[in-house]
DNA sequence: TGAGCGTATTATGTATACATTGTGAGGATG
DNA sequence: CATCCTCACAATGTATACATAATACGCTCA
């Protein structure tokens, strides 16, 4: 593995995991060493970073790690919903009837809510459904705009927290979307992704609000 | 100016103008030595160009300026309107009325058919458009995303040709566009810009059938 | 004669030295 | 006392030398 690939992949990780939290200056030097290459590859995976928009130019000389807040996220999401409604609508005209039909079971199957296990079985689902999806639509600029957009995904999927509730929620929208592309219908298939991303978000910005009362009501009793 | 925006920027126009053509292998040491600066930055400008997509990776170890034909441009535009429609509809939303009134009535005055002065203070009007639209969105997400779909549209508008009646009619679909903004009328300003992305398609695809006529019955009479 | 392997070549990948420039601290001046 | 200018420092930007690995060529063997 080359050590540019090495450093993005583990500044990468890091931000999304909040490790290296929003507004942490990002030097050359500093992050080479801490992450034992040198600066040439560093500067590359940086390079990289901002490109993607996790690090953000601050003045001619200071670069640090992007905020992301919940208007963030909303405006992830509106990004979001544009490119994967295209993108379901292509897939139901164009993709494989048989595959989504399997995709389609498998949802209806999942139990997510039965354990850590289950859930992380789940994730990979949704992450085999988001792949069959990019390949029926086959468009390499929906692709490569919705690469993007799932990076920064996961740092508000962090933000939050699954329910139960959610979850089984959410794995009836997904079995909806795979049927609808499975049927050929591109118009459920569209309407369907806006509701599951509507939902999604909601749960989303409802877990923060939740969480942000809890850390409020600590700091109260502290 | 740093060495290596010179040579993303050279780089870039040159792939943009068709200079650089699809396929063209292009080395590090080699377009280093052309453009006149070092390995280092120019390195730097093949990623950026590697990251927008316009240089793609052949083997391990060899890049070449991505090819790009007609499917290419129907995907592009798949994209295109996903993005755009996106944006018109946050604009219509969130934009200042009157800017966009003002914008629309540029439109109406424009004359882009008249001569090769006004057919550039039209593209230029455009391009204050699409800016004001970005702004008006407010949404970074989408215009980053539209951003590099921009990159890859010059090279769409450098294969085909307008004629008068596509830029008298590209006039009145900018003006209603604007006009509906300015009204906030998300979803006309949605559909108008749908409308107006499938005519400049259709366009396009059609200048470059034709191109393709007029080259095959030169090497018919050659 | 063709296919496969080994080696030479040449490219990329990395490290580091040097150049350049933004930034901040300190002092001088109004 | 505040502000502006200057200078020093430290960071980025660039060039280049070195390490590494992929590719192509030629040789050998079947």
């Amino acid at each position: 593995m080359r050590a540019s690939d090495r450093a993005y992949a583990t500044l990468l990780e890091e931000i999304q995991l909040g490790a290296l939290a929003p507004g942490t200056v990002v030097g050359e030097a500093a992050q080479a060493e801490r992450i034992g290459v040198s600066r040439t590859p560093m500067r590359e995976a940086i390079g990289r970073l901002v490109a993607d928009g996790l690090i953000t130019q601050l003045s001619p000389r200071v670069l640090a790690v992007s905020g992301f807040d919940a208007d963030d996220i909303r405006d992830l999401f509106a990004a979001r919903r544009a490119l994967e409604e295209a993108s379901a609508r292509l897939a139901a005209r164009r993709g494989d009837r048989a595959s989504f039909a399997a995709l389609a079971a498998a949802f209806s199957a999942a139990r997510p809510e039965t354990g850590e296990a289950s859930a992380d079985a789940y994730y990979a689902l949704i992450q085999r459904f988001d792949a069959e999806v990019d390949a029926a639509a086959d468009n390499a600029y929906l692709t490569q705009a919705l690469r993007t957009i799932r990076t920064h995904l996961v740092r508000a999927r962090r933000l939050a927290r699954d329910h139960p509730d959610r979850l089984r929620a959410s794995v009836a929208e997904h079995a909806l979307i795979a049927d609808a592309i499975a049927s050929g219908d591109a118009e459920l298939a569209a309407h369907a992704t806006h509701v599951h991303l509507h939902h999604a978000l909601a749960a989303i910005l409802d877990s923060i609000d939740h969480q942000a009362d809890r850390s409020a009501s600590q700091k109260g009793t502290a």
